[in-house]
RNA sequence: CGGAGCGUGGCCUAGUGGCUAAGGCGCGUGCUUUGGGAGCACGAGAUCGUGGGUUCAAAUCCCACCGCUCCGACCA
């Protein structure tokens, strides 16, 4: 029972209690998202839009930087688009939104709400691309898709959600392939450097792969209940859209060539990993580069000594100038109100200003991560908070480093592997003879998957986790979101 | 789409046939406050999810519908 006011505030579920509660009250009350009155829908609001735009920024320009450029495609496509790669349509038909009517009539052809843009695009390409010269092709989208879950979850699953997808097309398969990877090791930087989040980068099993790709490959990161969640993926599509779409292009051998493609993409779920691998009991803790506000002043004073603390608030923002600095002047909320909210919006570093700090010509400052308190002259303030900044973002990412691998296990008998999924989960490296009826029941039976083959596996010879005939690879699995 | 639960001011809840639907949080105004979730006073705010039925009388009982959340299968 809700006794008074403070106790109230303070209902935010524990992490270690139920991650699932602690998360969805952590992005209400830390203002990220809200439900929207579509269900299955989320609004992003300001605070969690600020983020996305932070991970827009620092991904638009390495994509650019690769010599990709960013257009935009229809929200709707015809629906024979979509139906001319069968195993593409098989994948995306259950999920998609159709719109049948428009403009008060009957629609002559339904259309669909992109799931994603591939068949658009390439009908474009084809229009736009006859001669070898004119490859690669090279474009990005920002956009949001739509796909008709059954069950949601904000950030991690919605109907609708925002990413950018990436499609390419080349006049060689080595070429494509070069994206491919270039776009997954893009990925694995944004997790590391901008999020502070660890992952392991892979290609998909034949059953996890994107429908309508040859082979796709993801960035997986572990959660921390021991759970995986695909952050990025990257697909070498092969011919199969070029050849489904009758698109050739002449080569310099006067032959006709189907270009070799590939589609990669990024989304708004990488949000959802950020919340959930980092926070505490306390709410939201933001990795400095990522952090909207990387620095909150809260004046502290008494009513006869407002105007100095202000005054010297004032003056320790400008020495800042070079970091997101804020100043909490509500006025009415007590300075351990607004420790409380600002710790609950994960902002990295408090500055504390009062009576005593004037006295000492210094600031307070408060790390989020571990709340270490340390007092520093105003002169070296500037270059310590960088440094406290610096030391953040790297050791944020260490933890989470350190957490996967010690939920990373090398594992040879079912019976453990059966018995971790049921206990602590994480990542599993066991051998796997790839046929998918091992797969099927290691599934049904440990809810596990394999996440992905590491690109960096090396061919061994063991015998199959499951079924004990002999296998060529260590594959990681894990039980997904 | 299966299973469970829930719909009462913005949020959380009480009320489970009978008077003007109650309280806490939040919100507004004023005063006092500010070193870990402040206090007082006044105030605004409700078609009790929708439709039908039973009854002298329904938030409360019955029927139908709708919506949402959680749990499973599908998925970035």
């Amino acid at each position: 029972m809700i006794k008074n006011k403070t106790e109230q505030a303070k209902q935010i579920t524990k992490k270690s209690k139920d991650l699932r509660k602690w998360y969805q009250d952590v992005i209400l009350k830390a203002e990220l998202a809200d439900y929207a009155p579509v269900k299955g829908c989320m609004v992003i609001r300001p605070y969690g839009y600020a983020l996305w735009e932070k991970i827009q920024a620092f991904l638009d320009t390495l994509i650019k930087a690769h010599g990709v450029q960013n257009a935009y495609f229809p929200l709707f496509i015809p629906e024979s688009f979509l139906n001319r790669e069968k195993e593409h349509v098989a994948g995306f038909a259950p999920q998609t939104a159709i719109v049948t009517e428009a403009g008060g009539e009957k629609l002559k052809e339904k259309l669909v709400i992109r799931p994603t843009s591939e068949t658009v695009m390439y009908e474009m390409y084809k229009k736009w691309v006859r001669s070898w010269r004119d490859l690669p092709i090279m474009i990005n989208q920002w956009n949001n898709v739509v796909r008709w879950e059954k069950r949601t979850y904000l950030f991690l699953r919605t109907s609708e959600f925002l990413w950018q997808e990436g499609h390419c097309a080349h006049a060689t398969y080595e070429e494509s392939l070069e994206t491919v990877m270039w776009a997954l090791q893009t990925y694995k930087k944004v997790y590391n450097e901008l999020l502070s989040l660890y992952g392991i980068a892979g290609v998909k099993s034949e059953s996890e792969k994107f429908a309508g790709a040859a082979k796709t490959f993801s960035f997986e990161i572990l959660m921390p209940d021991g759970r995986a969640l695909q952050g990025g993926t990257s697909h070498d599509l092969g011919q199969n859209f070029s050849r489904a779409f009758h698109w050739t292009v002449q080569n310099k051998d006067r032959r006709n060539l189907y270009p070799w493609q590939n589609s990669w993409g990024l989304s708004t779920r990488s949000i959802g990993g950020l919340v959930m691998a980092g926070g505490d009991d306390n709410g939201l803790v933001l990795p400095p580069q990522i952090a909207p506000i990387q620095v909150i002043i809260i004046p502290i004073f008494k009513t006869e000594s407002q105007d100095k603390v202000l005054g010297f608030a004032e003056k320790v923002k400008e020495s800042l100038q070079n970091f997101h600095v804020e100043v909490d002047l509500r006025e009415g909320e007590t300075a351990g109100f607004k420790f409380n909210k600002w710790e609950l919006k994960g902002v990295p570093l408090r500055v504390e200003i009062g009576e005593q700090e004037i006295k000492a010509g210094a600031a307070t400052l408060v790390r989020r991560d571990n709340f270490v308190k340390e007092k520093v002259n105003l002169a070296e303030l500037s270059s310590r908070v960088h440094k406290i900044l610096e030391i953040m973002q790297k050791e944020i990412f260490e933890r989470h480093q350190k957490f996967t691998e010690e939920h990373t296990h090398l594992i040879d008998s079912y019976l453990e592997f059966q018995d971790i999924m049921k206990k602590e989960r994480g990542f599993l490296r066991a051998f796997w003879c790839e046929k998918s009826e091992c797969e099927d029941k290691i599934k049904e039976e440990t809810r596990a998957t394999a996440r992905c083959l590491e690109l960096d596996a090396k061919e061994e010879t063991g015998k199959c986790i499951y079924c004990g005939k002999d296998a060529k690879h260590r594959w990681l699995f894990a039980q997904a979101y």
